[in-house]
DNA sequence: TTGACGATTCTATAATTCTGGAATTATAGA
DNA sequence: TCTATAATTCCAGAATTATAGAATCGTCAA
């Protein structure tokens, strides 16, 4: 991942209301939610709910379908990965034992063979 | 962790220069960088990286001590720890072959008994 | 005590982001 | 076509954040 878009993706987040949306879309799963459906259990106001939706999109971290007249908003697990993995990519090397619980999110393991540290 | 929390240690990393210090200092591991290493290191001006540094810490994602005339900033692993762990919170219950990846990120593994989705 | 160095704080300006009202677009049903 | 619903886009004012120059603070060594 390339460090504009993880800071894009962090900004987009870094938003009380829009990191509510994320997490409860992390939490619905890859069915996802209805714009509508959102806005009802933040109480956000539509316009606001739908700028917040589009600057997640813009960052990746949710997809969005039609369905009829609403829009269903879904998390996107793998730009999340992604963007997890980015933040610990290569966590205190030759110090395996302080990331050890992060070992799974990092694209390879702590003290993996031919890691520059 | 809190939403507050949170979105405190997102926006401070949601800046280019932010982020990089952050990952700097996760890479350089527990004994840390001294200030004028870290300017150096990413060409930033005193001030600003200072300032910069500041807002890293009052998010608590580093932390600073002070050697002679130097201060060392080394990264708080237990609260990027904790961010990870917020953001996948109860990542797609239901559905644990997505974030399987992710397990051991969350305070519990998907589709643990008793975890209300 | 003095000078040098590392780092922070203060301040003003520039730039960006947030919010909500109003208008607009898209779809479904009668 | 007409109407209602779902969602988005446009816009301006308010608030926040970023940047860099200048001054200040703390520590060390002579």
């Amino acid at each position: 991942m390339e460090p504009t878009s993880a800071v894009a993706a962090l900004s987009a987040l870094a938003h009380e209301g829009r990191l509510a949306i994320f997490r409860m879309l992390v939490r619905a799963g890859p069915e996802g939610m209805a714009a509508g459906e959102i806005a009802r259990a933040t109480g956000a106001l539509a316009n606001t709910l739908s700028s917040n939706l589009s600057i997640l999109s813009a960052a990746g971290l949710v997809s969005s379908r039609r369905d009829g007249r609403s829009i269903i908003y879904a998390a996107a697990y793998a730009q999340m990965s992604e963007l997890l993995a980015f933040l610990v990519e290569d966590c205190c090397c030759g110090h395996p034992e302080i990331c050890a619980p992060l070992s799974l999110v990092a694209s390879q393991p702590c003290g993996a063979e031919g890691r520059a540290c």
